[in-house]
RNA sequence: GGCCCGUUGGAGAAGCGGUUUAACUCACUAGCCUUUCACGCUAGCAUGCGCGGGUUCGAAUCCCGCACGGGUCACCA
């Protein structure tokens, strides 16, 4: 069998990591059994469409290094790839199924099936079924919907990939609508057609959809189409073990929001690898190609994933520690230069602070809150460091001597402040951590922090002296 | 409320009836390394698999009931 699958947007909002999730298994799929990967865009919402809703989400999938075989962009055989493009399709289903009787045209207005609604809801019904009202009527001239009528008492139950058998009774679902009264056909007519239409092989979704499913089933059914194999991925929830959505809480969850906060794409695409799925490894780290031919549709998981924002950070600073330098400048200097921090700084001061910056940061952002800790803010000592200082005997003695020392270095370089500092030692008797130690804290007012002598030539002459001799002062 | 799905440590998660004294990963704790921190390495971290029954020589793994959590019940997708 061809294995083709699909993602299917609709272009309402931004790229949500659910569904990019939604994607990336559809596309490992795809890679790992080398059939392809569509993208169809479902666009039946006319009053929900977003103008930019189709670029913004395929460009934030090509940036996650998700690509595909067929879409609006890429012509296939089945297209067009947009809904709205195919209506002649859906109404030449929907004629035919009123035709064979297993389907109807509903006549009723909002407001009549508001009062009915109202009425099962009073009577205390458990389903709000639509009563069939007008299943027998003439055909009129009148605005109408279209109807599936729902066969009596049939069993609809499919071998889902994920969770086995899924089972539901027809009872349990009323009349629905699947051509709205604007001639548009609603999300489960249009996806079924499609799905059989472009010869999907497998549908892999979130559980969300998992009720959606008979009602696709029955019009499969009812026009003699394949039906595909499904495979429901559990929801990805917050911490509370809700269904992630706009109130839970602080989670970022768009794919732009972890762009803009420099998180790699190679790191997001391994940490959404991971929610619902586990590898069969003792490793968590993998790059987009090792996933692809890693995966395995066994392993997908039944239960809810939780979203884990410590575990995005591990992995993104995993990532981060694999990239070149010249990349990992690359993804910093945005940040730095919105700061203003790089202004009156030139090219190699600014690659030098990456790479002595880079084993420490989790994402792109993050690399100014770093600059300020070590090298901008306002310079005080802390504490533990003045303790540490006071305590230290000759710590003034030794700070003095290393000023003159720097003072007089030809070239303000780590390496000749490396060896000004192992000097002052040397003259004043001081070594190892009672030689850094006063150090550090008299150029960084801290206890912890970067390699020092980097650090001091990054920080300029002109600044070390000044702390240094602030230092002093605070020790008469 | 009906229907559907789920429930393993602080968190993710493996496990598919018997070499499981319950992998692995994150977090946390301790130690090592290092001028400090970070990185890295090592070790510790569930007498227990929501609860109660049952099937079996044997159950986290199969069955039933209950509880809890979630999803879904649109002319939204």
């Amino acid at each position: 069998m061809d294995v083709r699958v699909r993602y299917a947007p609709s272009p309402t909002g931004y790229l949500h990591i659910g569904n990019a999730r939604t994607a990336l298994f559809n596309y490992l799929f795809a890679r790992r059994h080398g059939g392809s990967f569509i993208v169809r865009i479902e666009d039946t919402d006319v009053a929900r469409n977003v103008d930019t809703g189709v670029e913004d989400q395929l460009s934030l999938l090509r940036w996650l290094g998700i690509d595909w075989d067929e879409s609006i962009d890429k012509e296939g055989g089945v297209g067009p790839y947009r809904q709205l493009d195919r209506l002649e399709w859906y109404r030449h289903y929907a004629e035919a199924l009123i035709e064979s009787g297993m389907a109807y045209r509903c006549y009723c207005t909002d407001e009549e099936l508001e009062a009915i609604k109202r009425e099962q809801e009073a009577s205390g019904a458990d389903r709000f079924h639509y009563p069939r009202r007008c299943l027998d009527k003439p055909e009129q001239d009148a605005p109408y919907a279209i109807r599936f009528k729902v066969p009596d008492a049939t069993r609809y139950a499919f071998d889902d990939l994920i969770k086995d058998t899924v089972t539901f009774q027809s009872e349990d679902i009323g009349d629905w609508v699947i051509m709205k009264r604007n001639g548009i056909p609603t999300y489960n007519f249009a996806c079924a057609i499609d799905d059989a239409l472009m010869k999907i092989s497998h549908v892999l979704r979130g559980e969300d959809h998992i009720t959606n499913t008979p009602r696709q089933l029955m019009v499969l059914d009812a026009l003699g189409f394949k039906r595909p194999i499904y495979g429901h991925m559990p929801l990805i929830v917050d911490k509370d073990g809700r269904k992630l959505s706009k109130r839970s809480g602080s989670v970022l969850q768009y794919i732009s929001q972890f762009k803009e906060r420099g998180f790699l794409p190679e790191a997001l695409f391994n940490f959404i690898a991971l929610l619902g799925w586990s590898p069969d490894a003792k490793a968590e780290v993998f790059t987009p190609g090792a996933l692809v031919e890693r995966f395995d549709e066994n392993r997908l998981s039944g239960s809810p994933a939780t979203f884990d924002a410590g575990k995005l950070h591990y992995l993104n600073h995993q990532h981060i520690q694999r990239l070149e330098l010249d990349e990992a400048v690359a993804l910093c200097r945005p940040f730095l230069e919105s700061e203003g921090i790089t202004e009156d700084k030139d090219p190699a001061w600014v690659r030098e602070l990456v790479s002595l910056l880079q084993e420490r940061l989790d994402y792109g952002a993050e690399i100014v809150d770093l600059y300020h800790a070590f090298f901008k803010g306002p310079f005080t000592l802390e504490t533990e460091a003045r303790e540490f200082l006071a305590a230290t005997d000759g710590a003034a003695t030794l700070l003095g001597d290393l000023k003159g020392r720097l003072q007089a270095l030809d070239t303000f370089d780590a390496d000749a402040i490396k060896q000004a500092i192992k000097q002052a030692g040397k003259a004043t008797g001081m070594k190892g951590k009672q030689l850094f130690m006063p150090v550090r804290i008299a150029i960084s007012g801290r206890m912890k922090g970067p390699d020092l002598p980097r650090m001091i030539s990054l920080l300029g002459r002109e600044t070390v002296l000044q702390r240094v001799s602030k230092t002093l002062d605070t020790l008469e």
